[in-house]
DNA sequence: TAGGCCATCTGGTCCT
DNA sequence: AGGACCAGATGGCCTA
């Protein structure tokens, strides 16, 4: 039908595509994620702490965190699980967003921006009807 | 070559 | 205590 939402939003600009649905994510970059298994938890030491001179907002010496090296190799691949995860999450929220025929895959804050777009054009289309 | 984008590391803070 | 989340720093890759 010409007045589905999709065929609106396309004539805002150029005629809009179905983006493909590969997948973007990885490309052999991320290291292997599941190595955080074979890490030698068993050498990690516990915490230390030092206080810090000053704590200037309290007035309170601050504790400090000071962790071991494998502690620090264990958050590091923890927290390339937490971004792959985040991108897994954008590379869904690229495929729900409708886009014009770019030869470009959409960065991630074009991503948002275009999905505030989208969002707001549907909502306006749904309380005028 | 400059600027944009991204992956990764890191330390701080919040929360359980 | 430790995991989740976050933001800053850094370096690599790509494109205009």
């Amino acid at each position: 039908s010409t007045s589905s939402p999709l065929r609106i939003f396309a004539a805002l600009g150029h005629q809009m595509i179905q983006r493909s649905t590969e997948s973007t994510d990885c490309n052999g970059l991320y290291q292997d994620l599941t190595s955080i298994h074979e890490l030698d938890i068993s050498t990690a030491r516990l915490n230390d702490f030092y206080t810090s001179p000053v704590s200037a907002s309290s007035g309170k010496p601050k504790r400090k965190r000071v962790i071991s090296s494998v502690q620090r190799q264990v958050a590091n691949i923890r927290e390339r699980k937490r971004m792959f995860s985040l991108n897994e999450a954008f590379d869904r929220l690229r495929r729900k967003v409708p886009t014009f025929a770019y030869e470009k895959r959409l960065s991630r804050i074009e991503t948002l921006r275009l999905a505030i777009v989208y969002i707001s054009f549907m909502t306006d289309i749904l309380e005028n009807n």
